[in-house]
DNA sequence: GTCTATAAATAGATAGAC
DNA sequence: GTCTATCTATTTATAGAC
């Protein structure tokens, strides 16, 4: 099923896979071992020498491939909010049911979160700092998310399926449990260590399937 | 005056406010100052020569008061938690209504992410670094506030009221939108420069009222 | 309690060889 | 494309004067 005819393929021109060298990408092996680095670390205490390590090259070739430090962690950020919007824009047009695309849009966010694991952690330290690195194309994609919630939550007010709720309220209520489950591994299993029991003891579709729950019962109940 | 009854006088002994000098508590400086740089620049690009000037102190004054830069950091994250846990657990043992006992929970989490400015983005960060720094009386009191809501969610399922949601979904619904909400002003702000409008026009009593309703709708309404 | 001075390591970034 | 070597600034932490 085409849904993604014409879609994507930004990150390689498409020409030139496996050239001369034994090299496997040292720019991609670079992006990857700096959103580790970004995600433990943030911006301030990263190392862009301990980057270079983790992908086995020297320090000068962040230099090579990227403008600055902070030129490498913006496009980073970028990465992830283009396939962020990509996939959320994608649910708006179709004919589904309010509901259904309430749920796809849950959805949606867990899958990318799922499918880059320095994107929960580079998020919240990037909320940390008051989006001091968003640059203009990251702050579209973003805008692209608000944008398109705010039209899925506007088609089932009209159709007199949802209350009219801020999106932006919908948006924190669906984002901020999310990321937080997904970022959040690791402190549940510092607390299981630390004595407490069950901390850890989730599925990722129990807890997906309890967000898109909270959400539409917030969207369609009635007012308490 | 034998001198050798009390060598050290550690930190305050709860006398001796006001004494002859100008210093009005070099050790709550450095706290105060440290709050604000690791919540802005996280534990590793948190500089404590930094610290020490903000707090308009010398660099060795930290290593007088602290042991080192974690030790200085992790006394922050205990006195976060020991507030919350503190506020939290004052909750349970009234007589109040199970879903009124949800209410007093949001916004006991909601005064204390207030009343410390740095709460929201070093609790982020602290997340994304997997707990690394958390020791174990700061365990202790997050143990303690889950404890707490498990309890009053146990209280309303008893009583027939609630239903029976994992206490750990109950608070990822509301701490992660109160957190994203108090951490994402910044960030707001900077979406609004970007072409956005309408991010930022919520009142604080809007957002604690939206996320107590929802977290009652969740567990008072009928099963999806 | 507060400071200066400094040690020892590491930071981001650049020049230039190959 | 990838490297070594290096500049300059800054890092955490300590010693010791006052």
């Amino acid at each position: 099923m085409p849904q993604s005819a014409v879609v994507k393929m930004p990150p390689r021109p498409a020409v030139r896979r496996r050239q001369a060298d034994r090299s496997a990408g040292s720019r991609d092996r670079l992006v990857a071992a700096a959103a580790a680095e970004f995600a433990a670390r943030g911006f301030a205490g990263a190392s862009v020498d301990r980057i270079a390590r983790t992908a086995r090259l020297n320090k000068a070739m962040i230099y090579y491939h990227f403008t600055s430090k902070a030129a490498l962690y913006r496009e980073i950020l970028q990465d992830m909010f283009a396939a962020v919007a990509r996939r959320v824009a994608a649910i708006a047009p179709s004919p589904a049911d309010p509901a259904d695309k309430i749920r796809a849009f849950v959805e949606a966010i867990a899958v990318e979160a799922e499918a880059r694991p320095h994107f929960p952690p580079i998020w919240f330290r990037e909320i940390a700092e008051g989006g001091a690195h968003l640059d203009a194309a990251t702050v579209a994609h973003i805008a692209t998310v608000l944008k398109t919630l705010g039209a899925i939550v506007k088609e089932g007010v009209d159709a007199n399926r949802f209350r009219p709720v801020k999106p932006l309220l919908v948006h924190s209520g669906i984002v901020g449990p999310l990321l937080l489950y997904f970022a959040s591994a690791g402190i549940r299993r510092r607390l299981e260590r630390g004595g407490m029991r069950g901390a850890g003891s989730f599925t990722r579709d129990e807890v997906v399937a309890h967000i898109q729950r909270v959400a539409l019962n917030t969207l369609e109940g009635q007012p308490s």
